[in-house]
DNA sequence: AGGATGATCGTCT
DNA sequence: GACGATCATCCTC
């Protein structure tokens, strides 16, 4: 497969994306992923997303604005990453109007070009279905890191969205590993996609 | 295929 | 001193 085959889908900015976090959610389905890390370009398609929209509890920004989550409020479509368990990085895009804190957790991807510099991120005893599949494993996959916490996602940079549309139907269920407002049915995937993350079988 | 566990560290109480 | 929007590994079925 030709590099530049790629190109003329993945280099279009992304057109009239949601600013409402859980609109928001639902569009970056399908949306491609570009990063320019290191000098490496790598990109996948987003295939699974969770939406933390502005005063849940289980959101980042539910306490107000500190140091590590100021990221999230900012204006819509900007990056927000994390360390989470001293081990992984997460990646969020923020939604809603400026001072309000809220954003999309994106936890899986389809590796779609750069797979070698993926796998090599990622360790070779990694499968390349599972290089983009969790969300850490995606900001590994990508070369995402601190670096990234606050960029602008809709111009060339380290990181871009790209266009893109969900193939087949979209699914929905509760949010992975959370304690707070665990009931809320906000995360969102491609339901016949392998790549997504948790389970693939729940409705509606 | 699915459940339990330890790693590891910044942030908040 | 406790707690995560997690992952890799080890275990059992």
């Amino acid at each position: 497969m030709h590099a530049h085959a790629w190109k003329p889908e993945w280099e279009q900015p992304h057109s009239a994306l949601p600013v409402e976090t859980v609109a928001l959610a639902r569009a970056l389905i399908g949306c491609v992923l570009v990063s320019e890390t290191d000098g490496v370009t790598a990109v996948a398609r987003i295939v699974e997303t969770e939406a933390y929209p502005p005063g849940d509890p289980a959101s980042h920004a539910f306490k107000g604005e500190r140091l590590r989550n100021k990221a999230m409020f900012r204006e819509p479509h900007h990056a927000y990453v994390y360390l989470i368990y001293g081990t992984a990085f997460c990646f969020n895009v923020t939604s809603e109007a400026h001072g309000i804190g809220a954003g999309v957790l994106v936890r899986a991807a389809e590796p779609l070009y750069g797979l070698d510099i993926m796998r090599k991120r990622r360790g070779a005893a990694c499968r390349d279905r599972d290089l983009c599949r969790g969300p850490g494993r995606l900001t590994q996959a990508l070369g995402i890191d601190l670096r990234d916490d606050g960029l602008p996602l809709l111009r060339p940079g380290r990181l871009q969205l790209g266009d893109g549309s969900p193939a087949g139907e979209i699914g929905s269920s509760v949010r992975i590993g959370i304690t707070k407002a665990a009931e809320a049915s906000l995360r969102f995937y491609e339901r016949a996609n392998p790549y997504v993350s948790g389970p693939r079988a729940l409705s509606p």
